[in-house]
RNA sequence: GGGCGAUUAGCUCAGCGGUUAGAGCGCCUCGCUUACACCGAGGAUGUCGCAGGUCCGAAUCCUGCAUCGCCCA
């Protein structure tokens, strides 16, 4: 038959095609190709934001995932990777709203699209909040964002799928669909009835950018270098007393506090010192007078006021710090808010009011300066709060917001671990997840924006109660009262994702078909969202169903640039997947690639062999070579099986039991017995995580043994014809099918491609119809096991590597046939195996035989305990293979040296295992022949 | 301040108690032999961060230190 295989892999032309036939032939469904008997395996994908673009991080977190649900689903288990998007509320919001702002062409589609009305020529003139998503209401502006979801969202789940993911696309499914917003109130409402969602007024971390509050994981420390201003607060005289004094009699008429934030102070209701600190003892509810605006506050002892830091007072501001805010509560101070919630001083701040904060700070400090407040100040680095989707500084601030009571949900998820039910790869996580758990404060789970799930409460107008139900309601539960509206908060989208595993199933309405795939095997991601997302699920779960959403959670390494540095959009330093895969223009660290396109196999595979015990990935754009080269090495051997298998068709495929009865010569029986050992060595990675071991162990018998070796010596059976070309043929045949599989895991285009080819070229079309993908996972077949193979074959390798060696350095032409003598006490040994060695070695003739005298006009060398005698045709340098012959010379006399010492000492003699000592005398035997035999040929030169 | 990780060949990393410490890339020599130059054959390259300790035996286990990175407070 006709076969049209170019001499170098072309990915992109095999790719897209492959994974639209599996697609189409529902290969990636819920259960395709699972055996009767085989357990359920499940994995839920985190999901990435509907915003998203696939970046390295989704590239690596998403080809371990497809590696593992491929290698189940070979395995005849009833797999399931489900699919979807979440709505990532502020994120989603943010997107949005810019294009309100920055893109007129996309009002205008909404306008065409009837989204929003047109607009009147003044109405673009900002609104008066000052947020562009409230241009058009909060009903236009979830229109908006539906609207641009339908046109832009998504994007990323196509880009999965140029990776080779093998999800259920038909289950897919988004957190703000009508099921997982069932899911959602449904959640809320058993927590709330449980006693665990409360409402309440508190200090929470506030975002005056998005205008929301967040939770306390969704702030993150940032370093950062700042000031501590210092401060005069003149004391107030006691009525009738003209002056302060101290019981040492001294005068003084003034206090000291630091602080990193001047601008605060409109908002102080005190200054705490510390009741041990002899410096402030008297001074103890004495009223400061604050400056400017000449409020006077009380000076209270409180333990928070740290003696050893600055001055050792500290103003009180319960409205604006978390700390200070308990010392309030602990004293009974008053809150007085004098930043708003969009950032702007308020009226409490006197001149100052109306001045966004940093702006307040700068003014406040000169005035400060100039009225002899400002006594002085130093520089210091402190940790500062910052939004993690907005990146603005976080200010503390007392709101309403709803909370999810965490310790007793956390206590049960604690247990998991501890129990060992729940395991984290690697087991060190395990840890960091515990001690979050075992410290978390209530979650803060109300947000103040517009896209998300809306609280499902009711807020009575009649009694102020709130009703919580998860249909809605037409009047107060409490009352009766019509007069009820709806919490105008949505939930932190964290909420949604913490169902995930089951919500995606259909719960609290599970559907009948999917239910069995709950609870889920494994969880892939990030040590990025343990907290956010890996924890809470846990806690949900545990809640609504009692038992855990997964067993094994993996935690892979961070993919970093080739400094190590995180790769982000403001560094320039990110690699695109997509690039990688297809090609194009890549602008990295301010240099522009022009890649290839290697292809989603190679991506692939680079990231399998690069992932090890959850180590971080150093990436540059030519790493993913690695994958490129490999991918065209497996495709020029198939090129290979199937040239011969066309010109020597098979009826159908082997089994492993016609080969093991088929008349096999020594490497036939060898090369069975590696892929035997391969098997064994990618299963048993997989199933230890061992990400690059299963790749390693793939790529080590394929180009080591199969096409180094086996392929070579079946091209010298193929041109001897018969009997010989027949078995070469079906053992070519077998290893190659069965390493496609083992492959396939990790490579599943070009793999699946192949294996069609050889279906088609063995079998003809009886074949068609099945896919690589949905067949069986290789086993170790006993009867291709052969424990004497390796060692027989090493030893012939050594031989033969010995004669490569020696031509090479005495620059003798691989081409040049020999005629050799190898000097054995056992030829007989070696005579079985003349063949391979003359057609490896390419030699004229090969005499075997003890104790033979080394020819006239011939170099010398030893190898696997043999002398080995090359005549030379005339002169040639032998200096080269001298000096190496004499340094391997002196590494053995070091290493028998070694072990002599060792076999001198008695202690080793009676410590060590009988095993170890047997197995150090009989190398050291082995060395000392080897020792002899370069002695011997360093003598002849 | 606490926790975790890393430190092995020029680079990126395996190895985690027992042969003369390995791989890929890079490097050197040779080779366009009908699978593959995205290749093949051969080769060179390491006081395994430092200092102690345990052990018959340490890159591997323990302690301390140094440097880098991440997380928590």
């Amino acid at each position: 038959m006709a076969l049209d295989l170019p001499t170098s892999y072309a990915a992109a032309t095999v790719e897209p095609d492959v994974y639209r036939r599996w697609e189409e032939s529902g290969c990636f469904k819920a259960g395709a190709g699972k055996q009767d008997g085989q357990p359920t395996y499940t994995i839920a994908i985190p999901p990435p934001n509907v915003t998203g673009v696939l970046h390295m991080g989704h590239a690596l977190n998403n080809t371990l995932q497809d590696t593992l649900i491929r290698w189940k689903r070979m395995q005849g288990y009833d797999t399931l990777w489900q699919p979807g998007c979440d709505h990532a509320g502020i994120a989603t919001e943010s997107v949005v709203a810019k294009q309100i702002q920055d893109n007129p062409a996309f009002i205008e589609e909404l306008a065409q699209a009837g989204i929003v009305p047109a607009e009147q020529p003044d109405a673009a003139a900002k609104t008066t909040t000052g947020l562009d998503r409230d241009r058009f209401g909060r009903e236009g502006f979830l229109r908006a964002i539906w609207y641009w979801k339908e046109q832009s969202g998504g994007t990323i789940t196509r880009q999965l799928r140029r990776l080779g993911s093998s999800c259920d696309w038909s289950r897919e499914r988004f957190t703000m669909d009508e099921g997982l917003s069932t899911s959602v109130r449904t959640m809320f409402v058993k927590l709330y009835e449980a006693g665990l969602i409360y409402r309440g007024t508190r200090m929470v971390n506030w975002c005056p950018v998005q205008r929301t509050a967040l939770a306390d994981d969704e702030v993150e420390m940032v370093e950062k270098s700042g000031h501590l201003w210092k401060l005069r607060y003149d004391l107030v005289r006691k009525s009738g007393s003209p002056e302060v004094r101290k019981s040492d009699g001294s005068i003084i008429d003034h206090i000291v506090v630091e602080t990193t934030r001047p601008e605060t102070f409109f908002g102080d209701t005190a200054v705490a010192v510390n009741p041990a600190d002899p410096r402030y003892r008297d001074l103890i509810g004495c009223q400061v007078r604050l400056p400017i605006i000449g409020r006077t506050i009380p000076i209270i002892a409180d333990d928070y006021a740290n003696p050893e830091k600055g001055s050792g007072a500290v103003k009180i501001t319960p409205a604006h710090d978390p700390n200070d805010y308990e010392v309030g509560i602990r004293h009974g101070l008053a809150l007085v808010r004098v930043i708003g919630l969009d950032g702007i001083m308020t009226a409490e701040c006197a001149q100052f009011a109306g001045l966004e904060r940093f702006a307040a700070r700068k003014a406040l400090l000169k005035e400060f300066e100039a009225t002899g407040v400002l006594l002085g100040s130093t520089e210091i680095r402190h940790a500062v709060g910052h939004s993690y989707r907005s990146n603005a500084p976080i200010e503390p601030m007392v709101t309403e917001q709803w909370f999810v009571k965490m310790a007793p949900l956390a206590e049960r998820a604690v247990a998991e671990t501890k129990r060992g039910d729940l395991q984290f790869h690697p087991e060190r996580w395990t840890k960091v997840y515990e001690h979050w758990l075992t410290n978390v404060r209530d979650w803060c789970i109300s947000r103040q924006i517009w896209w998300g799930h809306r609280i499902p409460a009711w807020h009575c107008i009649h009694c102020g109660k709130a009703t919580v139900s998860t249909q809605d309601p037409e009047a107060c539960a409490h009352c009766g009262s019509h007069e009820i509206h709806q919490d105008a908060d949505v939930l932190d989208t964290w909420f949604s994702s913490a169902l995930w595993p089951y919500s995606t199933l259909g719960w609290p309405n599970w559907e009948e078909a999917a239910k069995h795939y709950f609870p889920t095997n494994t969880l892939v991601t990030d040590r990025g969202i343990i907290f956010f997302w890996v924890a809470r699920m846990v806690m949900t779960s545990l809640f609504a169903n009692d038992v855990r959403p997964f067993n094994d959670v993996f935690i892979h390494g961070t993919v970093l640039d080739e400094n190590g540095d995180k790769m982000s959009k403001s560094k320039g330093n990110g690699i695109d997947p997509l690039v990688m895969i297809s090609g194009g223009q890549q602008t990295y660290l301010k240099k522009v690639y022009d890649c290839p396109g290697y292809g989603a196999d190679a991506v692939r595979y680079t990231l399998l062999d690069m992932t090890t015990e959850g180590q971080d990935l150093k990436l540059s754009p030519s790493k993913f070579e690695t994958g490129r080269n490999f991918a065209n090495k497996v495709w020029n051997a198939g090129r290979f099986v199937l040239i011969n298998l066309s010109e020597r068709p098979l009826a159908k495929p082997p089994t492993a039991a016609e080969i093991a009865a088929l008349p096999l010569g020594f490497p036939e029986v060898w090369i069975l017995d590696r892929l035997q050992a391969a098997t064994a060595t990618c299963h048993e990675a997989l199933t230890a995580w061992r990400f690059n071991d299963y790749a390693n162990g793939a790529y080590r018998f394929f180009r080591d043994d199969l096409c180094d070796w086996y392929l070579e010596w079946a091209k010298r059976q193929f041109k001897a014809g018969g009997e010989d070309a027949r078995v070469a043929g079906l053992v070519l045949n077998f290893c190659f099918e069965k390493v496609l599989r083992l492959l396939h895991p990790g490579m599943p285009f070009l793999t699946e491609h192949l294996w069609q080819q050889l279906q088609t070229t063995t079998g003809g079309a009886a074949y068609g119809g099945r896919y690589l993908m949905t067949e069986a996972w290789p086993n170790v077949d006993g009867v291709l096991v052969n424990a004497a193979a390796a060692p027989r074959m090493e030893r012939l390798q050594a031989i033969v590597t010995a004669v490569r060696n020696v031509r090479n350095l005495i620059g003798v032409a691989d081409s040049l046939a020999l005629a050799i003598a190898i000097d054995t006490p056992d030829p007989a040994s070696l005579e079985a195996d003349r063949a391979f060695l003359m057609n490896r070695a390419n030699l004229a003739d090969l005499t075997l035989g003890t104790g033979l005298s080394k020819p006239a006009a011939s170099v010398s060398t030893a190898a696997a305990g043999a002398k080995i005698h090359i005549p030379v045709p005339g002169s040639v340098d032998v200096a080269k293979l001298k000096d190496q012959l004499a340094k391997r010379r002196a590494g053995l006399e070091k290493s028998i040296t070694g072990k002599a010492s060792r076999l001198d000492n008695a202690d080793y003699l009676s410590r060590a295992p009988a095993s170890q000592v047997e197995e150090t005398k009989a190398l050291m035997a082995k060395e000392r022949i080897e020792l002899a035999n370069l002695d011997e040929t360093l003598a002849g030169f």
